[in-house]
DNA sequence: TTTTGCCATGTAATTACCTAA
DNA sequence: ATTAGGTAATTACATGGCAAA
């Protein structure tokens, strides 16, 4: 059927809200509407009452009167009525609704609530008990909601660490892929260099017979043309950087030298084919065969600069 | 206070269960009170009885009686009393317990239910209304649980698929560093090379005196020999990377160079003083300054397979 | 030893915004 | 203009591990 979406996805939260003031609260109402109908609340099960928005007390409630549960069981199915939810305070959807911290409808925190949690987090991201009793009465929420703040939190901070940190290391990637770019060029003329060198030398030691030619390639240390392969101990710093030495060097490890051909082949043909990436590691059950790894493009474009996770799921399409 | 807490995260989720028995159930009633204590369910607003589990029908509920909500409010704030959740089925929690779809005591959906939905998602990840009715039906499910199980699930693949793109990018740069490491070695050795032969070169030269000892110096590009310690500092080394490139390569991207330099830092004096690490790209008003970058040891070890990013919130530590 | 509380991780559900039919 | 579905961000809960009492 072939969907392809392509709506940018958080490229667009910098921006500005369209209208601001009129067109927000028909778009809320009409969600709600939408939703509504569309999930058809409680097919079966709907006998309890639990009248007005004071029967599901459960998982959600609040004592600063800031949050506001209300989900408000509706007993019909197809939700023909007009906004069953939220009758009354028609007039409230007014500007100011965002700005002010109107009970904000739903289990959403006040935005100084989150200011202050944000502020809280940022010099501590652990919380211990009793700072989180002195937020909870802050802020007018419970402890629980509190924790549970943090908790969220710090796991958000750790998807988008390692959000930034791909980013770091891409660029990383890039930019050590130029310099081995350069280097090796200049390998090459090292190379074509020590050759003529050495064509030059073997015509001068013709010329000059009583030198006996005593050797003809000329190399005070044993380096041959394929790959250096000693990884000397020159560099006692490479020992401590791991295996950075011993991983191609020693002509071991066949399994990266795989995935890494294909990405740093040199550099001239980059925008062409990206051809079949075969992931190395695909052992965590995880498979998705449906994804073809939309990260490879970040092998040949170098200067997506960090928009190269916004659009994943751009052109998703399906075709059966 | 230096917390330092060190609980290497998942990378213990592998390990079998300890006593996969006996300990579980009281550990879940455990937690159960523990929970229950600590968040002091409804401290105010409990007036509403609801009685049993029928009262907050609001957003969970099933239809082929797989899910049980269950939340049951209490109203005793202290919670002294033994369990006041699900008091029948103390002998339920028997080792079968995880094994049977025994109601699951919450909104988890079953494992049968997340088996077909899974399976469903691998053929095809996005969701055509035909479709979505089709499996709710199967599952006893609400389609708009369908519709967001399926929306969670995308948005989980898509934090695991950068996971994985770390990982590949990350041994690629190991590789590409390691092949840097040796081509910059052979270079050393080329250039030496290049020198003994000239200077041989010139020895024959002067024995040899029709040849005007046209060079002397033979070097193509400009490369000067202080580039080559550049990778030799083990810690800073991709600061060194980021710089490598801007300094060998002369048309190297310089905006790139700013923010890998503060990402890594060193990774030895993690306890020490931490400094203060400017971050070049916080334009997110997410900065969370707390965060120095944890993903730093990647950098430096990389023989951490895979584990490298469930250590992240091991050292923590505040210095407040 | 067990108990207890915090934490990381994974899920379910909701809200807000956006897009295409 | 309405509607249905999508992404992204949030909120809450469940589960299991760890460590201090």
């Amino acid at each position: 059927a072939l969907k392809s979406f392509n709506n940018e996805g958080s490229a667009i939260k910098s921006r500005g809200i369209r209208s601001n003031k009129f067109s927000r609260r028909r778009h809320l109402q009409r969600h709600r509407e939408c939703v509504d109908k569309t999930q058809n609340r409680e097919e079966k099960l709907a006998g309890k009452s639990s009248s007005g928005d004071g029967g599901c007390v459960g998982p959600w409630f609040q004592k600063g009167a800031t949050t506001v549960v209300g989900r408000s069981m509706l007993s019909m199915e197809e939700a023909s009525k007009r906004r069953p939810f939220f009758t009354s305070p028609d007039e409230l959807y007014d500007e100011e609704y965002y700005e002010k911290q109107l009970p904000e409808k739903k289990h959403r925190l006040s935005s100084e609530q989150v200011h202050l949690l944000e502020k809280s987090f940022e010099e501590e991201n652990k919380l211990e008990p009793d700072r989180k009793a002195q937020l909870a009465k802050k802020l007018g929420l419970q402890p629980r909601q509190v924790a549970v703040w943090f908790q969220n939190r710090r796991a958000r901070w750790k998807t988008k660490q390692l959000e930034r940190d791909y980013d770091v290391l891409k660029s990383s990637y890039d930019t050590l892929l130029s310099s081995y770019d350069s280097v090796m060029k200049e390998n090459e003329k090292l190379k074509s260099e020590v050759a003529s060198l050495n064509e030059k030398l073997q015509v001068q030691a013709k010329e000059v017979p009583e030198e006996p030619l005593y050797d003809k390639k000329v190399d005070p240390l044993p380096v041959d043309d394929d790959m250096a392969p000693i990884f000397s101990t020159r560099v006692e710093d490479h020992l401590s950087s791991g295996s950075v030495g011993s991983a191609v060097v020693d002509e071991g490890s066949p399994q990266l030298v795989l995935d890494s051909v294909d990405s740093y082949f040199p550099a001239d043909n980059y925008g062409g084919c990206v051809g079949p990436v075969e992931r190395v590691q695909s052992e965590e059950e995880e498979g998705s065969d449906d994804g073809r790894s939309y990260m490879m493009d970040v092998f040949v474009v170098s200067e997506t600069e960090h928009q190269s996770h916004e659009g994943w799921w751009s052109n998703m399409y399906y075709v059966g």
